[in-house]
DNA sequence: GCGATCAGCT
DNA sequence: CACAGCTGATCGC
């Protein structure tokens, strides 16, 4: 739960995802996502008192999550003071006290958070320097480095402060599987159970929010079953999602809810109430999506967990692990960390203090040196600079260590086109420089479905015992048997970190995921399931995304998406332009960098005037030298690929690797396609 | 009657 | 475990 309490010491006139108390004066609202811990005073009267006399404040969100919001009537006075703001696309907005006149002007860049329909990450540049909201978020390991706009160039911004997400920033949570592992797992343990017979169905015991529709479109997906839900009419916009569901209770997948639905569960019925089909009888089974891990050494857990003699918990989680959340801060080094969850029993000191390791003003004694070949003319000087210079991290040759890695996919997660990527790509050689970053983890690559065959067997019940010998036999199994399993051995040969537990069970492919360690290069997606580029339902991507707001969109300036190369913000006004395809022209400003990523913003946006500015395929000069010229219209190639990687690192299946990051990295769902296709397909 | 807060539950 | 809610009791306006 959010104990953020809405306003960062950078930018104190806005307020993030609290609207009660000090934040009732705020210039400018923003939202990260739709669920209610982040929503605090977002219907409170008195906010609606002061949105009724200030005038020019808006409230900012993903066109989602404002399609979400204002789904409910008790927000929709709400409606006339909603900007949404379009993923990836940078925005000026001017934050005016209406009393003074004062006035003070902030880029934002909406970045794709991972944690439910609609939710983003507020990535903020201006006169106090940049800094990083993450809301909630699951982001995989790599994938900050698959975000363009954390760049300039093929640099990491500076970032003063972030602003994350700790849930699970505790080394309990070391490792949980991966969104694909799990869904693997659930996907399996359903085939099992509604392929027995039409009267066989499935309750996902779910709780009430948003977050779960990757889950019901993958699952509708897989088994041409939609699933059965309470409501749906905040989707209808998302077809996505909409195709996927319905309130037709005749269907084997059931995410319906009801106050008292595991009372009911237990007399074998279904929340929505129906127990059987043409006089027939259903049998059910429940599976309840739970946050599990595999973090301590010594304990083993599965993704699929049987509980009782129908039911199931299954692992699944909306937030980064305590390593993903380790991948992404030491990728971004902010000056400074702040938690925004607090757990229970710690404190805000204490979180901040665990949160020191991985930010820059930590000892860099600590740091491992990476010196790329070709930089050698001069030496490093980090201990004669001060630590908080941050003309040193503008130094090129301090920074190699955080090179972007390439990814077209960023920008347009549902334009993309339906192939993968070839596996000769260019990009298979980002990963190996990925790979060579000190707090690098890859995720595992054998998890799945042994899961449930571990978990039956030390079970009670018996009168299932046939469903679960059947279980056990699924092709799953068979298939993980047929591709070439790495032996236990192969995955920690030069690791020096070996769990103290890990030697144990070599044959369990789950251990080999389970019990995480550093510096691994195992592989999560690596076996030869086929990862499909489909729907988005995880995505902030509305259909259809009406043309109104822009209109209304006074302060709001949209930058070029060139900004992040050239790391300057160049501006042109075009008032009123809505359309990028109307925009023709965009005037570059080159502006030599100051310590501030944004010190050197130039804006003519008017007080109350729209203004959107498009600068599209202009990339000025410096980019073009930072970019390894390339024929290729679609090749993001640069300098980046020609960092080796550290010798003697072993590699992941790169082009599993790839094509999913690729995927999750534009919040895409993936969905597993017959086992028996090839990944490059 | 409504909102805020908390305990209890899932 | 918590997750992200919901329900109901209590209290104050």
């Amino acid at each position: 739960m959010s104990s953020f309490e809405g306003q960062m010491e950078e930018y104190p006139t806005i307020s993030i995802d609290r609207f009660d108390r000090q934040n009732l004066m705020a210039r400018a609202y923003f939202l990260s996502h739709c669920h209610k811990d982040h929503m605090k005073g977002l219907r409170a009267p008195s906010l609606k008192r002061r949105l009724e006399c200030s005038l020019k404040v808006h409230l900012y969100c993903s066109p989602v999550t404002k399609e979400l919001l204002l789904t409910s009537p008790k927000y929709s006075f709400w409606e006339k003071r909603i900007i949404a703001l379009e993923i990836e696309t940078p925005t000026q907005i001017s934050l005016i006290d209406e009393a003074s006149g004062e006035k003070e002007e902030v880029v934002v860049t909406l970045l794709p958070a991972g944690h439910c329909p609609g939710s983003v990450m507020f990535l903020f540049q201006g006169n106090n320097g940049t800094v990083l909201y993450t809301g909630d978020f699951r982001l995989a390991i790599g994938e900050a480095a698959r975000m363009e706009f954390l760049h300039s160039g093929s640099r990491v911004k500076d970032i003063q402060s972030v602003y994350l997400d700790t849930t699970f920033f505790d080394p309990k949570f070391y490792q949980i599987p991966s969104r694909v592992e799990c869904l693997r797992g659930i996907l399996e343990l359903v085939r099992s159970w509604i392929t027995l017979s039409p009267y066989h169905v499935v309750w996902l015991n779910c709780k009430a929010a948003y977050g779960y529709e990757y889950l019901f479109t993958n699952l509708s997906e897989e088994f041409g079953t939609q699933v059965h839900v309470n409501k749906l009419d905040m989707f209808k916009n998302m077809p996505d999602i909409l195709h996927h569901i319905t309130t037709d209770r005749n269907t084997q997948i059931h995410a319906c809810r009801h106050p008292q639905a595991e009372e009911l569960f237990r007399w074998n019925r279904l929340p929505c109430g129906i127990i059987s089909k043409t006089g027939i009888p259903l049998h059910v089974i429940s599976i309840k999506p739970s946050t599990m891990w595999f973090g301590e050494r010594t304990r083993k857990t599965n993704v699929i967990v049987r509980t009782g003699q129908s039911s199931y918990r299954a692992c699944f989680s909306f937030h980064s692990s305590y390593s993903e959340i380790k991948d992404f801060l030491s990728y971004i080094r902010p000056v400074n960390a702040y938690p925004n969850v607090i757990p229970v029993g710690a404190t805000m000191d204490k979180v901040v203090e665990i949160l020191k390791p991985f930010c820059r003003s930590f000892s860099k004694s600590t740091e491992v040196k990476y010196k790329p070949l070709g930089m050698l003319k001069k030496a490093r000087t980090v201990f004669l600079e001060s630590d908080e210079d941050e003309d040193l991290f503008d130094d090129p040759q301090l920074m190699p260590l955080r090179h972007k890695i390439p990814n077209q996919h960023t920008f347009q997660p549902l334009l993309l086109p339906q192939k993968p990527e070839p596996q000769d790509c260019p990009g298979q050689k980002k990963l190996s420089i990925a790979s060579s970053r000190t707090d690098s983890v890859q995720t595992s690559l054998l998890t799945n479905f042994l899961d449930c065959e571990e978990s039956n067997s030390e079970d009670e019940e018996q009168s299932e015992a046939s469903f679960h010998r059947g279980l056990n036999s699924l092709p799953l199994q068979k298939q993980e048997s047929d591709v070439d399993i790495p032996e236990w051995k192969i995955f920690f040969k030069n690791n020096a970190d070996i769990p103290d537990d890990g030697s144990e069970n070599l044959i369990s492919s789950t251990e080999a995921g389970g019990s995480q360690s550093p510096r691994l290069f195992s592989d999560s997606d690596g076996d030869s399931t086929h990862i499909s580029s489909q729907n988005s339902s995880q995505s902030t991507h509305i259909s259809e995304q009406e043309s109104q707001g822009w209109d209304s969109q006074s302060d709001t300036v949209l930058l070029s998406s060139q900004e992040r190369n050239c790391g300057d913000f160049t501006f042109l006004n075009k008032g009123g332009s809505r359309n990028r395809d109307l925009v023709t022209s965009c005037q570059l400003e080159q502006i030599t960098s100051g310590p501030k990523d944004t010190s050197d913003v130039k804006s003519r946006a008017q007080d109350g005037e729209a203004t959107t500015v498009n600068c599209e395929k202009d990339a000025n000069e410096e980019e073009q030298k930072l970019l390894n010229l390339s024929t290729s219209v679609d090749s993001q190639s640069s300098s980046d690929f020609e960092i080796p990687s550290t010798p003697g690192a072993e590699l992941p299946k790169q082009e599993h690797l790839q094509l999913l990051y690729a995927k999750l990295s534009t919040g895409e769902s993936i969905a597993i396609e017959n086992k028996h296709r090839t990944s490059s397909s």
